[in-house]
DNA sequence: TATCCACGGGAAATACAGGGAG
DNA sequence: CTCCCTGTATTTCCCGTGGATA
C-alpha cells in the first residue's frame, strides 16, 4: 500500500522523454516530416531527413511521435532507433536497430556484424521502415548512412544539434544523402516553454500544485531547453510530495532550477578506467594545462604510463563524454574541465 | 629553412570473449 | 577441460600535417 500522491498524478508525463499525445508549438516541423514520410505508405520512396537544432528542442520526441502517428495508419511499418553518440560502431549500430525491431540476440562477441546486417536487411525488406540515427554526428562509420540511404524503403530520419553535421562526410556518401530535408528546431521561446510545462502540468499533477508564476520562472531558467524545464518541473514536484505538500512554494522550485541544470549534463566520471582517471585530476587540479605539461604530470604519477597516442586517445575520448573542453591548437592547446 | 611539438588517421599487434570440436 | 575459430576492443606503432620558432 502507498499513500495517495499530494502533487503528482502520473510521474510518466513529468519525464522530458514521455511521449506526449501533442507536439506543442512543433506543427510546421510535424507537417513538414509527414510530408517526407508520407510516401512510405503507398509503398513509394520516402525522403531523408536531418531534423537539427540544439538540444531539447523535441527533435528526438518528434521522431518518434511521428512513427508513432505512421503506425496507427499502417501497422507494418517497422521501426528502430539508435543514440549514435553511445552506439557509434557499425556493429552496436546494427544491434539496437535489431533489438528495436524485436530480434532478440545474445550478446556474443564472436557474432560477425555482416550477419547483424544481413539479419536487418532480411527484416525490413519491402516493408515501410523507419530508422532513427540520434546524434548523427557521432557515428564512426559513415557507410552505415550509406547503407540506409541507399534502401528504398527505408525512411532515415537523422538527428543532429548543428545543420552542419553532415558536411564533411564522404562525397560518395554525401551525395547518396542527397535531397534529404533540412528541418530546424529552434529554442523554444520562453512563452512556449510556458505552453510545453502547462501541458505536462494538465496531464501529470494536481490541479493547483504549481502556479503559472512558477511555471514561468521555470520556463525562464531553462533557456529554450525544454528537457531542463521539464525536469525542473518534475524535481520540484518530487520533492513536494516528499514533504507530503499539496503544492509546490517558490523555494521548492528555486531549489529544483539548478538541480535540473546539472543533472542535464552527462556527467560519466565513472566510465573513465584508471589512466584516464589520471588525466582528468590532473586536468582538475591544474585548471587549464598544455599538453606537454600534462604529458609530464601524467608520467610522473603512473608507473606504466601509455604511450601519447593513447593518452591523446583518452583526451579526446573525455572531450566526448563532454568531461573536458580543448581550446586552441596544437602545442597552444589548452585543456580544462569542461564548465 | 630546419626543427620542435602536438594532432589525429590508420594499420598492426595484442587482449579478450564465447561457441564448438575434440 | 583445452584449443581453435571468429569477431570486437584497446593499445601501440608509424607517419603525414601544420603552426611557431630558432
Amino acid at each position: 500500500m502507498r499513500t495517495p500522491n499530494t502533487v503528482i498524478e502520473d510521474a510518466r508525463v513529468l519525464t522530458a522523454d514521455f511521449l506526449p499525445n501533442r507536439m506543442v508549438h512543433r506543427n510546421s516541423q510535424l507537417n513538414e516530416i509527414k510530408r517526407c514520410l508520407e510516401p512510405i505508405l503507398d509503398g513509394k520512396n520516402p525522403r531523408n531527413m536531418l531534423l537539427y537544432g540544439p538540444p531539447g528542442t523535441g527533435k528526438s520526441t518528434m521522431a518518434e511521435y511521428v512513427v508513432d502517428e505512421l503506425q496507427k495508419h499502417s501497422s507494418t511499418v517497422v521501426w528502430g532507433s539508435v543514440n549514435c553518440w553511445r552506439y557509434p560502431s557499425r556493429f552496436k549500430v546494427y544491434y539496437n536497430l535489431l533489438q528495436d525491431i524485436g530480434v532478440n540476440l545474445i550478446h556474443r562477441t564472436g557474432t560477425p556484424t555482416d550477419e547483424l546486417v544481413d539479419k536487418f536487411r532480411e527484416k525490413v525488406s519491402g516493408r515501410p521502415s523507419i530508422v532513427i540515427l540520434d546524434e548523427v554526428d557521432q557515428i564512426e562509420e559513415e557507410r552505415i548512412l550509406y547503407d540506409f540511404a541507399r534502401e528504398n524503403n527505408i525512411g532515415l530520419i537523422m538527428i543532429a544539434n548543428k545543420e552542419t553535421a553532415l558536411y564533411d562526410v564522404d562525397q560518395r556518401i554525401r551525395s547518396s544523402l542527397e535531397g534529404t530535408k533540412e528541418v530546424r528546431f529552434p529554442a523554444y521561446p520562453q512563452e512556449e516553454l510556458v505552453d510545453i510545462l502547462k501541458d505536462r502540468r494538465k496531464w501529470g499533477l494536481r490541479k493547483e500544485a504549481v502556479d503559472n508564476q512558477q511555471l514561468n520562472r521555470i520556463a525562464s531558467r531553462a533557456d529554450g531547453d525544454a528537457r531542463v524545464a521539464i525536469n525542473g518541473l518534475r524535481i520540484a514536484a518530487e520533492e513536494a510530495e516528499n514533504r507530503d505538500m499539496e503544492e509546490i512554494t517558490d523555494a521548492i522550485v528555486e531549489n529544483a532550477l539548478p538541480q535540473a541544470e546539472e543533472e542535464n549534463k552527462s556527467k560519466s566520471v565513472d566510465k573513465l578506467n584508471g589512466h584516464q582517471e589520471v588525466l582528468y585530476e590532473i586536468i582538475k587540479e591544474e585548471g587549464e594545462i598544455s599538453p606537454g605539461e600534462l604529458y609530464e604530470e601524467y608520467e610522473e604519477k603512473v608507473d606504466d604510463p601509455k604511450t601519447e597516442r593513447t593518452r591523446r586517445k583518452y583526451l579526446k575520448k573525455m572531450d566526448h563524454y563532454r568531461l573536458i573542453e580543448s581550446e586552441g591548437e596544437g602545442r597552444w592547446r589548452k585543456y580544462r574541465l569542461q564548465e
